[in-house]
DNA sequence: ATCAATTAGCACTGAATTAGTGCTACATCC
DNA sequence: GGATGTAGCACTAATTCAGTGCTAATTGAT
């Protein structure tokens, strides 16, 4: 429901740790004895950052991970990528919706909503992937990336219920 | 994994086809016969849509649903709030993290990303709270309202609620 | 008055996704 | 060699979501 899983959750606190961290290799250990984080999922978590090439591993004692690259270059984006694949707003906004095949969108010809759809999920993305690890990191008013009307300050949506 | 669900695309669907049709009631049955959306899920959105006050219904013969509102009130956000529920982007940004009873992140104290989260999580919001029916029926270019550069700032208008 | 069409309410089943765990192998440092 | 730590694989349990069944209430038409 339009929602981060845990593990995306958990995988950017741990970047987030990392960057703290200067260079400094971490271990799964070191970040649950943080963060009340069930480890072997982390640990899961890691790996699969690892194989998509955004931290560099370490085995053996004293090993651990680190980012493998600067972090300004990870966005949100790239995180949730990774860890949950490319995201989609509605089953028919996945990518390619040429093939009629099996799990394709049925509607699709007389579909209303795809278009525009198509587009709040370009935003949404874009908006991830303007958020670098930095930024997480350095929750500075920023002079662009995130806010797009400069004022989030005053949010007027949040309150009733 | 930030995905909408199968009854907000139903719903959405549905409340398009009500623009198309002017005020005019129409009926489950009927949308049904357009689209191929299983009968009685739609029947069950439809109530939640209802219940919501999105849509007025009229029973018996010759009943159906209609916009309770103009279409330009409805916006995507809303019919989102509706059937899932408000859209938080983690488990800790689910509005209320006062309390540290049961369900609530219990890394709430250390946490380092949930700021950022939270502002991204309010420009996705802001997106669906742009988008309203009116422009799902009309797919024009649009000039502003869904991309973010241009600054959508104009526009709290979503007043009521 | 009766019948057919249609929404309202409630509860349930089955499928899919997500969270979390167990175990073993491999690597590295001391 | 032992302690620490990642890699890989497979599995279980919990949660969420999609979809269905059945019955009551309402309304218009015959």
């Amino acid at each position: 429901m339009l929602q981060l899983t845990k593990r995306t959750e958990y995988g950017l606190i741990a970047l987030v740790h990392m960057v703290d961290q200067g260079g400094e290799f971490v271990s799964a250990r070191e970040i649950c004895d943080i963060y009340p984080v069930p480890r072997r999922l982390l640990a899961e978590v890691l790996k699969d950052l690892t194989r998509n090439g955004l931290v560099e591993s370490q085995r053996g004692a004293n090993g651990g991970y680190a980012l493998a690259r600067t972090p300004e270059s990870i966005t949100v984006g790239t995180v949730v990528t990774a860890l949950e694949g490319p995201p989609a707003l509605a089953s028919c906004s996945t990518t390619d919706l040429k093939k009629d095949g099996a799990g394709s969108c049925e509607v699709e010809s007389v579909c209303p909503i795809r278009d525009p759809l198509h587009r709040i999920r370009e935003g949404i993305w874009r908006q991830m992937e303007h958020t670098s690890l930095r930024s997480l990191v350095d929750p500075r008013p920023l002079s662009a990336p995130l806010t797009f009307s400069s004022a989030s300050a005053n949010n007027p949506s949040e309150g009733s219920r």
